[in-house]
DNA sequence: AAAATATCTTACTGAACAGTAAAGTGTTAG
DNA sequence: CTAACACTTTACTGTTCAGTAAGATATTTT
């Protein structure tokens, strides 16, 4: 039972779209593993169950996953579905990654829209 | 007066966001520049005026420019702010983007972290 | 000049969602 | 055993935002 790749992407750009779970996965990718309070510590403005419910959505995304260390939850980067989601996403556009060639094609196709 | 780049990423993951929005890019990926109604044609459940207010948002974003064409609008990709945006953030990760030397990373922080 | 076409703008509405407070669960220390 | 700690869940609230309808603007056709 794998999931839709058009439902996993809408849900990966979803959940990518909070600037606060961007700068969880930041931090999980600078410091290594971290629990939730050393997370939060990070948020000031924030509240520490704000950050859990961030932690609950990239957790079901597949984006980071949790191992119980006594009453600490250590937090972990899961870049897999991150990389299976958006490589295929990513390579739609390679083709136009050359600003240069994206203009030859523009170029192109007005000439051939003029009739 | 070069913008924070910060607030670049907001802005792009922001607009990525909306399947919709993706599925625009998508067809002028595909299919080279188009107008309005051929954009507009594609998504039967939506209204023009939906379709306009999005283009609006990608061509603010810089992900799409436009060419009046007689009463016509030609949209067309515009890959360079995506580019610049979404490579350096990419970056962040690529180190974990090999899974096997993330799972060595994560044992590795587990077993210092045990004391 | 008026009508038709193509697109954009504005004002509105409903739904999704981030953030909070408070209560709930699980684990360890006294 | 119970108090403290670490985290999660639930219910609520305000804001943001996609989608719509109606009207505005710009261009072309008749």
């Amino acid at each position: 039972m794998r999931t839709d790749p058009q439902a996993a992407t809408d849900a990966l750009f979803r959940i990518l779209a909070d600037p606060t779970r961007r700068r969880i996965l930041d931090l999980l990718a600078e410091r290594g593993p971290l629990n939730v309070s050393d997370l939060a510590a990070e948020f000031p403005d924030l509240v520490t169950s704000g950050i859990s419910k961030h932690l609950m959505g990239l957790r079901a995304a597949g984006l980071v996953h949790a191992n119980r260390e006594g009453r600490q939850q250590i937090y972990a980067l899961e870049v897999g579905a991150m990389r299976d989601t958006l490589t295929p996403w990513l390579k739609k556009y390679d083709r136009f990654w050359n600003q240069a060639l994206e203009r030859l094609r523009d170029l192109a196709e007005n000439e051939r829209r003029q009739k």
